[in-house]
DNA sequence: TATGAATGAGCCTTCATTCAT
DNA sequence: CATGAATGAAGGCTCATTCAT
């Protein structure tokens, strides 16, 4: 089957070309912001021409928008093993739950951190303008899906009684809250003194959570 | 001494018209962001003209710069209050100082909600292009000075042994990066939703770090 | 009044600069077609910067548009100086009716040939995409006018029975059309050969219409 | 002969392919225009890939002016059947020689409108900016062809005096010019109410024309 | 021959900054 | 001091054309 064969390869070369831009716009886009990225920043970086970066997105907007599926998909991939683990009773106590929290963070940041930085700077809001209805919605549905994971997880934990009862929905933007707090703050340090200490202070801060929610 | 009145009475001009610039910088820089704010904008709502902007502040950067200064000394101002109930013996308990925490941050974001998103937006590093050594410095040092009271709050709470004993610069770290967490999330679902749980979310997150810190 | 004058004086430079760019803008448009008429060709023609021309039109189309309204007003002026002649009974036969249509078509390509083509390459509609609803209907609006004076003008001659009856609307058409049509024949034939023969063919096809159209 | 058959064969194919692409770009080239008309919609319409108009037309000014030479043959196809309807001593009237110039032009018209929107944007000479020299003269000759054509005529009626004697270059100009001018017209009444009244406004002003060039 | 990804020059438009008045 | 017209350097995006497959 040359024909099919032949076809695979242009369409593996298309989709390398597309990684590759995404890759740089992701560098880009984490280093400057989305509004100081230049297209023509991320098509050097991607070694490609600025126009070819259209073949594959039809706006900045678009680029920028592309690069936070994967991401919340992966986000999604990794709350889910989570809770799992809680469900079939592999957390026995708060402090083991939160911790869970606490890895599912770290591994995040682990494997993606401009990744992070991205859906943050898009929860900054500073350029949702245009963005298709299409690719919000779809955004949006991952979104609570997610968070919706998050709920049944403590939802689960309390009804178990191995966490202090409360509300969970503000308790889930609480542990959001800390992470991308923790996030920020420490790229912040890192863009300064260039050091980097996100682990310490995220453990810190789901330590102390960890003993604000546990019931013995 | 009419001179004196006089120049006086200029410089009042001068510094009102500042004030006002300064003012509607930090409504316009908070609604779209350091990179999409436009000094014609902000000259307009002033009601200022454009070229007067430059009579006051040297570059866009300096002027968001100078918004930055009120704010620093505000928080100092917020939190050295704080610190002093605490050496004078007024916070009993851990769950009192956290207390004073989540007062401290709530009172700051109540007094000037735009004026923490310039922090915040500064802290994200979008922009920061060119920063005279001067500005730099006096914005470290002010930094460096609210960052050495809470440390000192803490440390004072710590040998009273009313929270629990921990690396005191990363407790630091992790009520900022709770707050700032919270502001950022908020933000965005207020801009999602309409709707502001602030308060609410805050007062939750440093309920549980009360509870994780107490030493009873 | 100091102050009236160096504001008149501000005025007056804003204005020949708009003036300017009007200027420039006419002729390239009329040598390269709007589409192919660049903001950089204009802006060097008329002396001006690039951005300039952004302070005094919103839009590339804008600029092409306000191009018409004068011309449209000027086509108002001349076609209103025939009907009142007309109606004056200053024309007697129908020949010195269409001869004053004729002077009238004459005396706008004279005054200004570069404009006609600007209406022209309008009708031609290659670019009618954007433009405001406002602008949209004032042009409407005088080319309506237009129509109808020229309108009245035929019913009253026919009335008095110095030209055929026939319908007046195509009439009114017939009578633009053709010199639409000599326009651009002649202007086709002077940028091929360099020679225009305007007037002569002009002439020639009001003389048949006249006697076309005569009662005698 | 298998090799004269194939070959054969792969020409038909070959024609039929840039027969599709000139079909296509016609449409196109008349919706839009020369300069906004894409080479991508053009093949999309044709059904054909981007990259293989280019193995049919050197460049889009190229394919351009290949529509026009049909259209020009076919305007003397038309033409010199009138031609031969009056040396034959068939239009008997001026009345008839002039209906017969209607008849040609409504045919044209309704042969191919796109057509004559091609040659109308030619002349109007939005484009052209490189054109081979052979292109160029054969375009001119047939041109000069037509027209030649089309002043026999005259030039025939005039020594059988059924019209009124005149200059004759000029009378095919008026001709001609009152064509493109009613097509002009209609076409922008077209695009603006969805009415087209061609054939009615093109049938008034032959009528005129007839009358007066008629020697009865 | 056919394809369509890739190119890069060029376009319109924005906006921080300057400067003559 | 204040003004706002003028500047010009970018930036996002388009599209005719090329070329490897």
């Amino acid at each position: 089957m040359p024909m099919r064969a032949a076809k695979s390869l242009a369409h593996e070369k298309r989709d390398l070309t597309q990684k590759a831009i995404q890759k740089a716009a992701k560098k880009v886009f984490f280093q400057k912001g989305y509004a100081n990225a230049t297209i023509a920043e991320i098509a050097k970086l991607a070694g490609v021409a600025k126009g070819s970066i259209y073949l594959h997105f039809q706006t900045k907007d678009d680029l920028y928008l592309s690069l936070m599926l994967p991401i919340l998909k992966e986000i999604k991939r990794s709350i889910s093993g989570l809770k799992e683990s809680v469900e079939q009773g592999r957390c026995k106590t708060g402090k083991e739950i939160v911790e869970g929290f606490y890895e599912h963070y770290q591994r995040l940041y682990r494997f993606d951190p401009d990744g992070i930085r991205i859906v943050q700077a898009f929860q900054l809001g500073d350029m949702i303008t245009a963005m298709s209805k299409q690719k919000q919605e779809e955004l949006t549905m991952i979104a609570r899906e997610n968070f919706q994971i998050s709920r049944s997880i403590f939802s689960c934990a309390m009804e178990r009684k191995i966490i202090t009862r409360m509300d969970i929905p503000q308790l889930v933007d609480v542990f959001w809250a800390t992470f991308i707090g923790v996030v920020q703050l420490e790229e912040s340090k890192l863009r300064l003194t260039g050091k980097n200490h996100f682990d310490d202070t995220l453990r810190s801060a789901f330590g102390i959570l960890a003993k604000g929610l546990s019931t013995d």
